[in-house]
DNA sequence: GGTCGAATAT
DNA sequence: GATATTCGAC
């Protein structure tokens, strides 16, 4: 259908794209809606377009989570873009951006107020496009008529630096650190970049590419390869988080967040040193024992890609409907945990145990029904499964061995992440944006506050005082709950406390 | 001159 | 509190 049509589409070009925010586009103008998506693909953006707010709102109950931004044309038959925007905003949580040839102030202040998180003006330039991934499941945000003046594009960043650095050197050359001329009006603030939680996953994954020791703002900015970001966001943010790093590594996180009453998680493994949080798959040595998984790694592959440092041979089919697989090079007995993330489509861990070399898998959208299970201790495992649209994602779980299922329609393709641990692999799939995370990295999102949009409800508040295997429970039943109405949890899936345990205590990564 | 990173401003 | 900006150091 329509909606088929417009996800396989986008699928394709997604595979070629490395910015990973997924645009729900609507309206009801076709020659519009045209020319606004292929900007916005032109811009690396994932755009699903739709001809009606009707539509558009059965695509986003369809596809719960997976959508990071609604932009919508404000007249519109049926219902208006304003009014739809109050329906995602209520029912979504979504940030919508609204354009229009209405260019009339009335119009935009009452769109702003309404809650538009921006407002373009038609016809839309790509430099209103380009700005578009700043409102990418932003909380509310303050709401700014003015559009900002973001440098995302070369041109307006050049004239942008010339002026404030003329300013600067104007006063830099008083020096003598006089008080500084005050600000004027002129002086705009760049506009601030708003750390999402795929902006924040892809610093994280930038950071184990190279290596934290080795992680500094112009090299993690080379290897994030998101356009518009500026190494001074990048310094910013490495800031915080070296805080963050500190602050787990001084114990706070233990004592302060009473994680794990005894504190066998993340003192006697973290304590010690950062490196021991990165997943072994980024360490040094594991690198240095499979130097093929770094051969091409200048940049990060682009989201929805597995990581090539897994192991993981991409081979791409021109047609979207044909399977995509992935082969996993089985990864000897490195000992890790992989918790998937909270807002995790596919809910849940796919795990296999598998002695073989290769791991074919190939798993495709949203899973409403819990993860999927696979026991082979034989051959390789190929793994296909099956876009549901009556249930919204994959029949059911698997029990079994060397289930093959026909695929259709892949959307998204996120093997990401293999572990062995006795015998045990654990193939955890990233989300939308394709990442993995492990108990790390949810720590981080939490601490780093990147984890309160969409589905991820955790909050910090919630987790004080929480037992760490009630938290692990949490985000997954959280996780679960959206789609799932027999909520899985991590020991449901034998993520007990041992193991816990042997990941965050004992697990030796060096 | 470019970059880092701590300090500071917004 | 989060992010931008500044500024001394390398």
């Amino acid at each position: 259908m329509d909606e088929e049509d417009g996800r396989c589409e986008s699928v394709l070009e997604s595979r070629m794209l490395s910015v990973d925010i997924h645009i729900l586009l609507v309206d009801d103008d076709a020659t519009s809606l045209a020319v606004v998506s292929a900007m916005l693909r032109l811009c690396k953006y994932q755009v699903v377009t739709r001809r009606s707010p009707i539509e558009a709102l059965d695509t986003l109950r369809a596809k719960k989570g997976f959508f990071d931004l609604v932009v919508t044309d404000l007249h519109m038959p049926q219902m208006n873009g304003l009014q739809l925007q109050k329906q995602v905003t209520k029912e979504f949580k979504l940030p919508v951006i609204m354009m229009s040839a209405d260019e009339k102030p009335s119009v935009i202040l009452k769109s702003l107020e309404e809650g538009v998180s921006f407002y373009m003006v038609k016809p839309i330039s790509l430099d209103d496009v380009k700005q578009v991934w700043q409102y990418a499941i932003t909380p509310k945000q303050t709401r700014t008529l003015i559009r900002p003046q973001l440098s995302i594009d070369k041109p307006s960043k050049k004239e942008i630096i010339k002026l404030s650095k003329s300013e600067r050197t104007k006063n830099k050359t008083k020096k003598a650190k006089e008080t500084r001329v005050p600000q004027t009006s002129i002086a705009k603030r760049k506009a601030k970049v708003v750390w999402t939680n795929s902006l924040h996953n892809r610093f994280l994954q930038a950071i184990r590419l190279i290596g934290l020791d080795k992680a500094v703002p112009k090299k993690i900015l080379e290897f994030m390869n998101v356009p518009g970001l500026t190494r001074e966001n990048v310094a910013s943010h490495l800031q915080k988080y070296r805080i963050f790093l500190k602050r787990v590594a001084e114990k706070g996180a233990c004592n302060s967040m009473k994680i794990y009453s005894d504190c066998t998680l993340l003192r006697s493994s973290f304590a010690s040193s950062h490196f021991q949080f990165q997943s072994p798959l980024y360490t040094p040595k594991f690198q240095s024992q499979h130097p093929y998984l770094l051969e091409e790694q200048q940049l990060m592959a682009p989201l929805n890609y597995p990581s090539p440092l897994l192991g993981a041979n991409y081979i791409s089919h021109p047609n979207p409907n044909l399977e995509i697989e992935n082969s996993l090079t089985h990864l000897e007995n490195q000992s890790l945990l992989t918790l998937n993330k909270p807002n995790f489509p596919f809910n849940g861990l796919v795990s296999s145990s598998t002695r073989t070399d290769q791991n074919f898998v190939s798993i495709e959208n949203e899973n409403p029904n819990g993860g999927l299970r696979l026991n082979n201790n034989g051959v390789s495992n190929h793994v296909q499964a099956t876009h549901d649209h009556n249930n919204g994602g994959f029949c059911g779980n698997f029990e079994g061995t060397n289930q093959v299922l026909q695929n259709k329609n892949v959307e998204e393709n996120g093997v990401v992440l293999v572990s062995s641990k006795e015998g045990n692999d654990t193939i955890a799939f990233g989300d939308q944006i394709g990442e993995h995370q492990n108990c790390f990295d949810v720590l981080s999102e939490i601490f780093m506050g990147h984890n309160h949009h969409n589905q991820t409800s955790l909050r910090r508040e919630e987790m004080v005082d929480m037992e760490l295997s009630h938290m692990w429970n949490g985000i997954e039943m959280e996780a679960s709950s959206k789609q799932d109405l027999q909520p899985s949890t991590l020991s449901a899936q034998g993520w007990d406390d041992d193991m816990l345990r042997t990941f965050l205590g004992d697990a030796s990564f060096s």
